[in-house]
DNA sequence: GAGACATATTCCTTAAAGAGGATATAGATG
DNA sequence: CATCTATATCCTCTTTAAGGAATATGTCTC
């Protein structure tokens, strides 16, 4: 069993890279697949591949498998931890015009991403099939 | 000229280190000189040094000489971004036994150093002189 | 200026983080 | 089962961080 302080120094050492908390400001405007992360930070999938998977070990993302996608969210029971420093991010991040930049690109895929049937149509372009996962029936109502 | 994101960053860099987020906790309650520092963290010298220098590289402390101690201190006027984050630091780690311990041995020694001319009076075992310092005067009231 | 004290810096070693290319896995399709 | 798509992992390289020993610097005292 890990000493408390730890998880709190773990949250910090997931803020403390860029690439991170723009996924971390992304994400907390709701689930996300990988893809979509990829294209609105528009950098390699490898690299956000192990930055999604560094945060996990963390505890500091969820992930769930949807179809052949990964969706991507914060915590739906955070640490109080955690809770308190992903507000203070929020607060943060509001005057930084890269995040900024990211949450308004956001908000124009999200139309199309909002509802888990749409984020199926992920960045595919092959057809999907209707029927409702665990995922999408369980985590997402 | 660097771009806001990465004070933030900078921020969470030097929080991502307990020893460091120990100097914070203490800091938070008043300046203090190192080698109370050194004291309360029963740490070796050339580490509390280093992870001081390292926070004040970052912007997220101040020194000042004063005689031959070196006081070092939250910054006087800390970024928006510094001073929420200091506050959120401050919330969780309320919970956390080894920063309430510090803080306890800090009041308890804390009567010898409130002020700054018992400050001076710090580890050492000699008399100093009782003229003020420019850093006495100006930044201690 | 010599010596004592408080603190910082240098040098070295080890460990961890971050990046990218190539490859592997898992689910879906046909 | 062959193939495609989405994502993860492996390998290698470079950078940054952390720790300690030894040494240097700055201030004070005499």
């Amino acid at each position: 069993m890990r000493s408390p302080a730890v998880n709190l120094i773990e949250i910090y050492q997931c803020f403390c890279d860029e690439t991170r908390l723009r996924i971390l400001n992304i994400l907390s405007q709701g689930p996300l697949c990988v893809c979509h992360l990829q294209e609105l930070l528009d950098q390699p999938q490898v690299r956000i591949s192990k930055h999604l998977g560094y945060l996990k070990t963390k505890g500091v993302v969820e992930a769930a498998r949807h179809q052949n996608w990964m969706i991507y969210s914060l915590p739906a029971h955070p640490s109080p931890e955690l809770e308190a420093n992903l507000k203070c991010l929020q607060d943060c991040v509001q005057t930084h015009a890269v995040f900024k930049h990211d949450l308004k690109r956001l908000s124009k895929l999200r139309p199309t991403v909002g509802w888990l049937d749409e984020i199926t149509g992920c960045c595919s372009k092959r057809q999907v099939p209707q029927k409702k996962t665990a995922y999408e029936t369980k985590v997402l109502r």
